[in-house]
DNA sequence: CTGTTAGCGCCTTCAT
DNA sequence: ATGAAGGCGCTAACAG
């Protein structure tokens, strides 16, 4: 009878605080008080405890601790204003996390602000001091909003930055994607796509100024320059993230130069820059690589006009984000391979 | 004072059973029993309790819930026995959860058995009948199996298949991908890839009667015949996921063709695949496609012998799997887009 | 059919 | 510096 299985246990532990007070000899309070740093114990009794805690491999109930604490969690989430449909992706997925969220007493709360004035957004946080357990924030990377970051970090408050990050800061984590990968990963794409057909490549971003923009540039011009050096790169545009204007710059550009072959749209304004290309029927033979899964850039994608789509998961963004707080608050370590967020290549046929 | 500035709350719920009980004018014990359907509640009772539940949108206390019921829960994860890289790291992810168990007072049990044996695989989930609440496991598409699978789900134990499906069978969840649409990528990527070259594209797999790598293989070759026509596909080869016995294979084939511009491994056996387009001095100039990121693959694709690895996330999986049991046992609702798992195109530059 | 009650394991205040 | 005791919100066994 199947003597070709055999078994193994990953986790089981019965302990509980009673049992390591019992063996240490000591309250449970004491315990506790060993287990949470807290002061009060005599640093005898503390490694005597931490010895026991440790050789046990002895975890608190979650569930207990989580019930014993009475105060629920307040979390906050610092947000742009207007229209950008990724960020309304993230929020909406936040929001079908609600009944998750009210089943363990976690308060979310969103908070929209201009993320693009450093002085507006730094208020914005400073603002939030001492109210909130912790703060998630999509952030400018500007002095003022570093200053605001640490000293949110300093009166206890859990910090993670969410899809644009301020490294120099002392926030706990940041959530998001390497967007100079990103680019050099568009690079690649538009290299070994066009394959060996020479001709021009045309790149336009929302504005050099954004950090996240800058950053994928210069990770496609990094790619195209040392492996598709026979490709020439026009100079770049801006669309400012805009249909409209995106359109216009790359019908201009496109009757300029017949010789197009591949084209990178690092921002948002892919609806204008895909009508640009289908007017001017060169829809199919123009390879187009553009970031984030919408549903325009998914139907783009089943008719062929966009080729790659490089995303990140917004969903996935949402909920890492909570639960790396939810993991700073309570102390618990963080699962870094769960909550990395991966750069995610979208094709036709491997859409979510 | 950021006038611009709008706030929205997400979830909060301080509601209690008791409240609840309170408002319905019954006792605790009543609302937990309609809140679990369980019976002994006369219809109009259990009609007006729920109403107030729904209009307050009342959601219990997962932590206290979980205290209460004092007894641990257990699962079973049955996985293939040998020496499977790809298995051995969804096991190797189940080990770094341990802590995480261990604090929730889950009990994860690994049993490796011959899943590739239809009886012994389904003898195997016989004998874990009423020992487990939950049991995800790589299964096998077979009569025998589905009928051990559904017994288990009669039985009152939760069943996720897990990498490999059987739908016919009742089990409540999935956790894997697409494999038809996997092929599809594959097919997609190595067309693309190849340009207009024209040429012939090598195909080999570890054996057309496991049902992924049919239905990989199938996919491909729908995407193949449909858009990539002008590419003479070779007849299948089976390398038995074998290093030596796929380099044999391929080795072979390069020899009698030099036209051969793509290669899909749908299988393991990437090494030897890898070794017979190098010995061959042409790593670099043949498309080649396969599947999973391992250490050795990640390697290829850094030296450019292997240009796109097709892959699932292993550590994904096996969290998702314990986080739908979880939520199958508690009979709370699954996050499905949280659990799904994605097609990962992995190349040079999205490496994680 | 319905209600009462004793915990689950931990945190927290209050005593000592 | 340490201990005792009440209670968090829910479940389950038992009483009516």
């Amino acid at each position: 009878m199947a003597q070709e299985t055999s078994e193994g246990l990953i986790a089981s532990a019965a302990l509980t605080l009673k049992d390591i007070a019992r063996e240490a000899g000591v309250s449970l309070a004491t315990v506790d008080r060993v287990l949470h740093n807290r002061p009060g114990v005599r640093p005898a009794t503390v490694r005597r405890v931490q010895e026991i805690i440790a050789r046990n491999a002895f975890q608190p109930h979650v569930a207990a601790a989580e019930l014993a604490r009475g105060r629920a969690r307040r979390f906050a989430f610092v947000m742009p204003t207007g229209a950008n449909p990724f960020m309304q992706q993230i929020e909406a997925y936040l929001g079908e996390m609600s009944a998750w969220l009210s089943a363990r007493r976690l308060n979310v709360e969103l908070i929209n602000t201009d993320v693009f004035d450093p002085s507006v957004l730094a208020a914005s946080l400073e603002a939030l001091s001492g109210e909130y357990d912790g703060v998630a924030v999509v952030a400018l990377d500007h002095p003022a909003v570093r200053a605001a970051i640490n000293d949110l970090v300093d009166g206890g408050t859990k910090v993670v930055t969410l899809v644009s990050d301020v490294p120099s800061s002392r926030r706990h984590h940041y959530v998001g994607i390497d967007n100079i990968a990103a680019g050099r990963t568009a690079g690649a794409l538009v290299g070994r796509l066009v394959g060996q057909k020479p001709g021009r490549i045309a790149i336009i971003a929302g504005s050099q100024g954004l950090r996240d923009h800058a950053e994928r540039i210069f990770g496609f011009n990094q790619v195209m320059g040392s492996e598709f050096s026979h490709l020439d790169i026009l100079p770049l545009l801006e669309g400012r993230d805009d249909d409209d204007r995106s359109e216009q710059l790359i019908s201009r550009l496109l009757g300029k130069h017949p010789d197009i072959v591949g084209l990178y749209n690092v921002g948002a304004g892919t609806q204008g820059v895909a009508n640009a290309l289908t007017e001017a029927g060169r829809g199919k033979e123009i390879v187009f690589v553009a970031h984030d899964l919408t549903a325009m850039t998914r139907r783009l994608l089943l008719q062929g006009t966009l080729d790659v789509a490089i995303s990140q998961n917004p969903g996935h963004e949402a909920r890492a984000a909570v639960r790396v707080l939810l993991s700073l608050a309570r102390n618990e370590p963080i699962l870094s391979e769960q909550e990395k967020i991966r750069i995610d290549i979208l094709m036709r046929d491997n859409l979510p």
